[in-house]
This record gives C-alpha cells, sequence and structure tokens, in this order.
DNA sequence: CTCACATGAGACAGCGGTGTCTCAAGTTGG
DNA sequence: CCAACTTGAGACACCGCTGTCTCATGTGAG
C-alpha cells in the first residue's frame, strides 16, 4: 500500500470517531511524518475532499455491483427485492468506513461532491420508486423517505456496534430486517 | 427570556447546522456581544455542557410526560402503544432541538453527561422489552436494537425535513409507521 | 557505489479562536 | 436623581493548528 493510500485510510479510521482530529493526529495515526501528509494532500481540505471522493466512488460501486440501473428497467419484484438485499448488505459493510463522507461539513459543503452525492441518492431513490410500482415497498410513503430512513438505520447500526449492542454477524440480517419489517410484532 | 437563555438557544438553533461554529458566530447569532456570552459561560465547552443538561432534561421529561415508568409496570399492550406513540411524537419534536447533544463530541464525551444519557437509554429500553413482551415489538431483535432503529429515525427525519423531502405535518406519522410498520409493501 | 527520491524531524510564520480585561454606555430599581 | 448591574465594543495575550521550508537520513534502482 502506498503512502498516500495508508494517510487516507488512517484519516478515514480516524476522523470517523473525531471528526476533527488535526493533521497531527492523522500523521501519528497512519505511522507518518505531519510533512509527509502534506507531501500527499496540500491541505486539510484536499484530504477531506479525496476521502469524500473515495466513498463516493465506493457507494456508485456498490450500486453498480448490485446491478441497480437494470434492475429498475425490468423493474421484476424478485429481482429488486435481491437488489436491495445486496445494497443493505454493502452499505453496512461501508457503514464505518464512508461514515466520515456523510457527516463532515467539509465533504458535505463542497459543491461537486454534493452534487455526485445527491445525484447517487436520486439514482437510489429510482429503485425505491421502482420497488415501490413492483409492489415491494410501501407506496403510501414519499420514496425519497424510505432512502432516508435506510440512511437512518446505517447511523444505528453503527452506533449499535460500537456500543455492543448487537453482534457484527447479526448487522445486515438487522437492518434489512428492520428496514422492511420494522419493530412491530406480527 | 434572560440573556443566558437568548444564547442558549441561539447555540443550539446555530450549532445543529455548523457544530463548528464559534463563540463570535453564537454570540452574533444570539445578538449579542461576545463577551457577553463568556460572562454567562466560562467557556465554550460550559456552554455546550448546559446544552447537553437541557436537552437530557427534556428527554427525561418527554419520558415522565409518556407515564413510561408506569406503563412498563403495568405491562398493558394498549397502553405500551400509546406510550410509544406519544414518545415518538415528542422527540419528532425535540429533534432538531436535542441533535446537537446526540452527535458533539464535546457533549458525548463528558462523562456525567454520558452517563446520564446511558440511564435514559436504558430506562427506554425497558420500554421497547415490556412491549416485547406485550407482543406489541417482535421479541426476535435485541431490545436495545430498537432503541438504536428509533434513534436512526430521528437523524433520517431531520435530514428529510432539511432537504425538502417530506411535510413537517406528516413527520410524525412517517417516523411512528415506519419505525413499526417497516418499508415492505403489505 | 552512486544518484534520485521519499521520508522524519524540526523550525518557522501566519491565522483564527479563546478567554480575560477595561471602559463607556445603557437600564433597572430604590 | 442615583447606585448597582448589565451590556457592547474593543484590545490583548495565549494557544493550537496549518502550511512551508530546510536538512539529515535512509532506501532502492541503475
Amino acid at each position: 500500500m502506498s503512502t498516500r493510500d495508508t494517510v487516507l485510510a488512517a484519516a478515514q479510521r480516524l476522523l470517523t470517531t473525531d471528526p476533527t482530529a488535526s493533521m497531527a493526529q492523522i500523521a501519528t495515526a497512519a505511522g507518518v511524518g505531519r510533512a509527509t501528509v502534506h507531501r500527499h494532500f496540500a491541505s486539510r481540505e484536499d484530504l477531506l475532499h479525496e476521502i469524500g471522493v473515495r466513498s463516493l466512488e465506493r457507494w456508485a460501486e456498490s450500486q453498480r455491483a448490485a446491478g441497480l440501473a437494470e434492475v429498475v428497467a425490468a423493474g421484476d419484484a424478485d429481482r429488486i427485492r435481491a437488489c436491495l438485499e445486496v445494497l443493505i448488505d454493502a452499505f453496512v459493510v461501508d457503514a464505518d468506513e464512508i461514515g466520515i463522507a456523510l457527516t463532515d461539513p467539509t465533504v458535505l459543503n463542497a459543491p461537486d461532491l454534493r452534487e455526485r452525492a445527491d445525484a447517487l441518492f436520486t439514482q437510489e431513490v429510482t429503485l425505491y420508486a421502482a420497488a415501490q410500482d413492483a409492489g415491494v415497498l410501501r407506496a403510501d410513503v414519499p420514496a425519497r423517505w424510505l432512502g432516508h430512513s435506510l440512511y437512518g438505520l446505517l447511523i444505528a447500526v453503527r452506533d449499535a456496534l460500537v456500543s455492543g449492542d448487537i453482534a457484527r454477524r447479526d448487522a445486515e440480517a438487522l437492518v434489512r430486517s428492520t428496514f422492511l419489517e420494522g419493530g412491530a410484532a406480527r
């Protein structure tokens, strides 16, 4: 792994727990000198931006891997269900890695990242809308609300894992099941 | 409203949108001088701590107003359902007000606040557990997970409101319905 | 071996935020 | 009217972080 990637990974990890971590702390966490960090990233903002870009690429890759576009075009209920499942699992796996990108002001306020994130969210909402049409997801709530609620569950699963309230191996199933069936008894 | 309360309210509002807002920005938002802020709060940490205390009091008050303790003791399914509803509505109303207290590192890392928040969460989980026993909430997931997932939905509703994806008047119903029934079609 | 290159360590100036202080200008209550 | 109190504005020193620079060290390729 290149020094650049080492720094990037350490920053992603550290900033998730402490968004205010300084460049010096990031350098220490990466096991490199502070000057070296600046050699690879002109400024703190640059570093955050790069993390944002990578996180969005990861997100886009998840959508691609789940075959989102084709599934939406097909509109088949079973395929939609499977696609949702794949997508949720990918999210849970990436939750802590792309966490900062979803919450840090520096990342959120970068216009280009904001735009790409909106595009990805909107892209994803097409799946929810298709799911509503196919009778997979309930149609009495806005499709975009379904997107937000899944995002909220990702925050929840991260917290639950940190506080040790759920087992890592159960995480995907809990999110899937809660997103679809909710918490009420049957 | 006392100057102190004015500052507190402005800080709560401002910090929700920008957690890194400086004391000067807070002072401006409150319409007072920077020195005045420091007259009422010895340090930035003090101010944050006070906000945390108030948010936790609000939370505790919501539990009291919903009669949580008595409902848990009674264990009656209908009363549990009603209690949940009242609690969720109160959360949605307070979501943006106590938002910072749930995310800001300064608040989260204060040991005394951390302890009180844990106590309140645990208290609330007794309701979820009682709801599971009474057949109101599903019993095949950890009670604490239900707590986390509701918390996640609060984050979601705040985001959805900010981005204009849902109407304010629909917020409570969406959270209630999504928490209980999930997103799958029936 | 030698050169090119990346690195660690440290020094440095600049910047913005913090917390303290003072002083002049209201405001309130007796 | 007057005294006590509160405020706004500004000045100030302090601190930590940022970004730049230099220099010595180490390492790999030729």
